[in-house]
DNA sequence: CAGTCATATGACTACATGGTCACATTGCAA
DNA sequence: TTGCAATGTGACCATGTAGTCATATGACTG
């Protein structure tokens, strides 16, 4: 947790310090990011620093928290109005581009939540997901549970692994953002992408001989 | 590529560099890794790793280069025999096997690879990939490919999407076996996981409303 | 005005890093 | 034995790091 220190501080100088840590975890990633350049940035001296936060892993803490946060925000935001209308595919179709809206958007904090989910295994991103115990509460999953208790999603598909699939296709998306730039991602794209997606699972992968069209 | 005094070394003292080299890598990927302590593990000095190899990346190359080759030659051995009996999911089942038995008795190897593979888009990786040049082919597209010539996989089924959603499911027994440890990797275990991924790639994920048995 | 308290500062410590280099050691050929 | 080239060596360099601390600033109080 920040000091209260920076806490008291007003809240623009707080979140240009934010904006600065927040441009080096993007950058580095946590183990690479560092102190020095991110106080440099910010025009605070070292000391200042240690005076907001207690140390880096203090600082990425924060940073993480308000990351999730500001995701979380914004996806919800998309997509939880119209959400007893959707079938899951629409609903993929919905998560999907909002999520690439706001990879257009605030394409650093989404580098640093993936990186963080990424190395969620290891000490210092367990730490800090113990101490933010956050509501990590899975849209999509609740989602899947719901389809299948409407009897709309077969019984015998498996939440876990329906969801990594599918997640799994769509980073396909995120290297393609990460390539051509997110505003290569037109609705058309992110359409025929997410087509492919469901044919698979409306389908299956088999021909079906038996019912040939 | 390392210099010649690395390859006029006896082939032992060259493994045993590469082993620790592929120690730390493993433990701490490419940034973090440290040359002084793979020296100090190695039992030589500093001077003369730098007689062996240009610079760390060099050095990092040539694990990459070993480690891809130790992966296509294990894995090969273990898929190439019986491919043309093999439907689409019984090779999934048998290539994810093989991963695991792979991952059981080369965990550092994997997990350098797999660094690998996720860091491909940063300089240090495409510099290696360019140098490398290595014939990356994909069993598995390959595999797809032949089925859907046969006639077995519906032509309609894009490749791409198909393998990234096949192997985002299997992160899921490479995060179980990283936590569990891979002696709880059971062949019973990876069937029924093998299970769910191919009830879903064989009925689809919808309610059959038309013909519920 | 003096006193106090939160905040700001940057030189500093202790340490680690990648990489170099002048020199020592070795093995082999003449 | 001498000579020479290939190897081996570790102190050393420049640089960067996280984190500390004595000191300075400045706003607010009595």
């Amino acid at each position: 947790m920040p000091k209260q220190t920076f806490l008291n501080l007003p809240e623009e100088k707080q979140n240009w310090i934010i904006d600065c840590a927040v441009e080096e975890f993007a950058q580095n990633g946590y183990a690479v990011a560092s102190i020095s350049r991110i106080v440099a940035a910010a025009g605070i001296a070292k000391g200042s620093f240690y005076q907001y936060f207690e140390d880096k892993e203090d600082l990425y803490g924060h940073v993480i928290d308000y990351a999730l946060v500001k995701r979380k925000i914004q996806v919800s935001d998309q997509v939880s109005t119209k959400l007893e209308e959707l079938n899951l595919t629409a609903f993929i179709r919905l998560l999907i581009k909002s999520e690439m809206r706001e990879f257009a958007q605030r394409p650093k904090i989404l580098k640093i939540s993936m990186d963080y989910a990424r190395h969620r295994n290891e000490p210092v991103q367990m730490r800090i997901a113990e101490k933010y115990k956050d509501l990590s509460d899975n849209y999509f999953q609740n989602f899947i549970q719901r389809e299948k208790a409407r009897n709309k999603v077969d019984q015998n598909v498996d939440d876990d692994i329906l969801s990594l699939m599918i997640f799994g296709a769509a980073s396909k998306i995120n290297e393609y953002a990460a390539k051509n730039g997110y505003e290569a991602l037109t609705d058309e794209y992110v359409d025929s992408f997410v087509d492919k997606i469901e044919y698979i699972l409306t389908h299956g992968i088999y021909s079906n001989t038996t019912q040939t069209v």
